[in-house]
DNA sequence: AAAGCAGACAACCGCATTTGT
DNA sequence: GACAAATGCGGTTGTCTGCTT
């Protein structure tokens, strides 16, 4: 494909706008509106800019639809949550939130979430924990991870001596599945933080993905008919992290199966297909190689037909027994989830 | 008060994709 | 189908601002 003509035109303006080419452009538009191209834009509007440089400051900057100020923390979480879907997708996760630009997003994604996640304890490439093995690591972040949710006041009131951490402490060396059972609970908590969703956004479907995202409660729900499909979907997940391509980076956590990219229109579009349904939580291997979305959405209708329900022990298994078992009254997981 | 530093964000660059001929 | 132009996107850089020393 050709390359596109670059801003190197012989004395084309560079650098910031000032007031008055701002003026001239947005005159311009509210005259003209955007229908001709950009490239005939400043030569026509009498701007010394290409129009590459015009079409940024617009969409960025001057466009009347652009919500200026801070993020919310809804924002801010809906943010997280898309990107641990779709990666820097940073047009499509903008596409979500209205009145954000891609570039706004982008710049609050590597100066503030990027930051929080990481003293979070969480990679913001894989929204997965960081250095698992550390114990010391791990209680310190974990406990920081809960520091919005209503699981601190729990965790505060156990003293470093508690049964309740013992129970943790003496989990978490073990192998699996244990520990990745930290690991699943570690993400569901981080993600885990309630959102008050304005009711016009709750009706967007990517939306349920957030409020989805933070049902951590669903696991102790041990009756509910989706788990054995979703232990299929889970292994898929897993399956599908060990795969590569360059589609989709960092869809291999976190990801909804039924997050699709319609192609037809180049934005994603998320469907719901099962209100408890299970994300999955942490990847198999540590590779970082990413996976197409449709290929894991066709192994996971593969397998979710032809495996038949409960055909091997999941991780949801393992979580029911986990919250089973124990006699003492404060005991740490069943605590943790049934007292939220 | 001045220099140094870091955070925030606007803007640019280069590549990919789409569109028109 | 081939080519070129236009547009879109994501990574990176530049600049401004406020804070610290």
């Amino acid at each position: 494909m050709g390359r596109a003509p670059g801003c190197t035109g012989e004395g084309l303006k560079k650098g910031p706008w000032t007031p008055e080419e701002d003026q001239i452009l947005m005159n311009y538009i509210h005259k003209h509106g955007l229908r001709g191209s950009w490239t005939a834009l400043p030569k026509q509007a009498g701007l010394n800019r290409c129009g590459k440089s015009c079409r940024l400051r617009w969409i960025n900057y001057l466009s009347p639809d652009i919500k200026r100020g801070g993020f919310t923390d809804e924002e801010e979480q809906m943010i997280i949550n898309l990107h641990s879907a779709l990666g820097n997708r940073w047009s499509q996760i903008a596409a979500q939130l209205p009145g954000r630009t891609d570039n706004g997003i982008k710049n609050y994604w590597n100066t503030h979430i990027k930051k929080k996640l990481v003293s979070s304890g969480i990679d913001p490439k894989t929204h997965e924990p960081i250095a698992p093995n550390d114990l010391n690591n791990f209680l310190v972040n974990f406990s920081h991870s809960l520091s919005t949710s209503n699981l601190t006041n729990l965790m505060m009131m156990n003293s470093v001596d508690s049964p309740a951490l013992a129970a943790l402490r003496s989990l978490v060396p073990q192998p699996e599945p244990t520990t990745q059972l930290l690991q699943n609970l570690w993400q569901i908590i981080n993600t885990a933080n309630p959102i008050l969703l304005p009711n016009t956004i709750q009706e967007n479907n990517l939306l349920n993905y957030s409020a989805y995202s933070s049902q951590g409660n669903v696991l102790v729900n041990g009756t509910d008919a989706a788990y054995d499909q979703d232990s299929s979907i889970f292994q898929n997940m897993h399956a599908g992290a060990q795969c590569s391509g360059k589609d989709f980076g960092n869809v291999g956590s976190g990801l909804r199966p039924d997050v699709l990219l319609d192609d037809a229109v180049g934005k994603s579009s998320i469907f719901p297909q099962k209100e408890d349904m299970l994300p999955a939580l942490v990847s198999a291997s540590s590779t970082d190689e990413p996976c197409g979305v449709k290929q894991m959405m066709n192994q996971t209708s593969v397998q979710a037909e032809t495996l038949p329900a409960a055909s091997s022990s999941s991780a949801f298994d393992t979580w029911e027994k986990l919250l089973n078992e124990g006699d003492g009254e404060d005991y740490f997981y069943r605590d943790l989830i049934n007292d939220p």
